[in-house]
DNA sequence: CGACATCTTGAGAGACCTCAATGATGGTGG
DNA sequence: CCACCATCATTGAGGTCTCTCAAGATGTCG
């Protein structure tokens, strides 16, 4: 089910819609060069606004993508499954974020990792083909489309080194400052504290370890004042060593 | 130090490099669509031929990667750098596959990872400017770049969820599979064995885990009867067990 | 043959996992 | 409003996997 077949709550009035002129993702996100210019140009070809519960799939791996999502609320993640259930999650994404990028990349692909809500979330939904002749139209939407993509290489490049070469504090260090400079750069940390939606098992299976190990892990970074956090919110208490233990460990 | 800057051995004269239409790169790899119509393309913008030793570096993290390389012979690997020293490989490259690609897509962007040679092997570069030309020329070539990319991606996710999810045997066991399927295209496998000039050194680094303990690891597929090695020849004696354990461990 | 890289093996330590129980939190229905 | 429930966080104890350190064996090359 995807979101655009099946949504919770579908607002039929296009006009009722959030406006794109508002959108956090348009202003700081991949296609803010476009945003700049030619804003209505985006709303045009905004087929859908919806809302979609926790959990829910957006995206499903092994179909070809139909649409690009812009994240305007909520947080999301791509994951991986194994045969046996097993599963990694491969990517957080955070409000302002565009979901299936890759598509307007490499065409009309198979998907091989799903796109699933973590929290309740709204997406505006563009089809692969009308977003790919936006971002065509110009020369610096093209190079934000590379540079995301790159980007987007880069990330799983990085946690895979991660995973295979750090120790558990290491490799949580090194996801809760990512994750604290892109919410940084979508204005969404206060005060060096920021929401973080994502149970201690999301974060397990991010990072290749047990929820139990998560939270000792966790714990350690508590008790050494580096860390500071509760059930919604994190709180980066000490940057610098945060720092140190994402390159130590 | 890149190949194209400092050969170990350099011919000339282009007249006797070895001829492109005799490339197991160019019949099998990702430009088999533009080498099986344009040959004489391909040979127009070859501007080295060049064979470098055993650990020479390719294409240095933080430049922009000038040339595309085929791999002529020999194996080469991709590799992200942690700042303390500690090393992930990212892919094994095998003899016809190209290296580089992703910059034919992403254009003039600095490599996070560095390419290196595992063996003495033998290059052809083709500037990325010339080699974009070429691959643009045809849409079948296009599509074709664009697999290699989305394969590229579906890799290092794969990967990912190896390392993440997977014990030592099974992560073991998967990337022997990859090989095998690789080298078997590239009609490299005979009698279910493969040259394989790896140290087991390298495989820690690719899986994650120590020398010692890769050896333990290959230790036990062996006892199983699952596979057998030398220090260059891996011989897969059950596939069918040896792809049990990569499900299951 | 020596020098070197690589593989192999052992023993003990540490990191991480499993199983299991207890506490918190937030939502829901009576 | 409270009792109840589901979900999630936390903690303990013991086991397993993988690591570290170290020694010896094997192969390779000049």
């Amino acid at each position: 089910m995807t979101a655009a077949a099946a949504p919770a709550n579908r607002s039929n009035a296009p006009a009722s819609w959030p406006a794109c002129s508002a959108c956090r993702a348009g202003a700081s996100g991949v296609y803010a060069p476009l945003h700049r210019t030619t804003q209505d140009n985006i709303s045009a070809v905004r087929t859908e606004f919806v809302s979609v519960r926790a959990n829910a799939l957006i995206s499903r791996a092994g179909e070809t993508p139909a649409c690009v999502h812009t994240l305007r609320r909520g947080w999301a993640m791509q994951v991986a499954h194994l045969s046996d259930g097993r599963r990694q999650i491969l990517h957080f994404f955070v409000p302002g974020d565009l979901l299936n990028v890759e598509a307007l990349l490499l065409g009309e692909r198979a998907q091989d990792a799903s796109i699933r809500a973590l929290t309740e979330a709204d997406l505006c939904s563009f089809p692969v083909e009308s977003a790919r002749t936006l971002f065509d139209a110009s020369p610096a939407q093209r190079e934000s489309l590379l540079d995301y993509t790159r980007a987007y290489i880069a990330g799983l490049s990085r946690r895979l080194a991660d995973i295979g070469q750090r120790s558990a504090q290491g490799r949580m260090a090194q996801l809760l400052l990512e994750l604290w400079e892109r919410l940084r750069a979508r204005a969404l940390v206060t005060d060096d504290s920021f929401e973080m939606p994502v149970r201690q098992e999301h974060l397990a299976d991010a990072l290749g370890m047990t929820p139990v190990h998560v939270n000792r892990t966790l714990g350690a970074l508590r008790a050494a004042g580096i860390i500071g956090f509760d059930r919604k919110t994190m709180h980066v208490l000490d940057g610098a060593r945060l720092r140190k233990v994402a390159e130590d460990e």
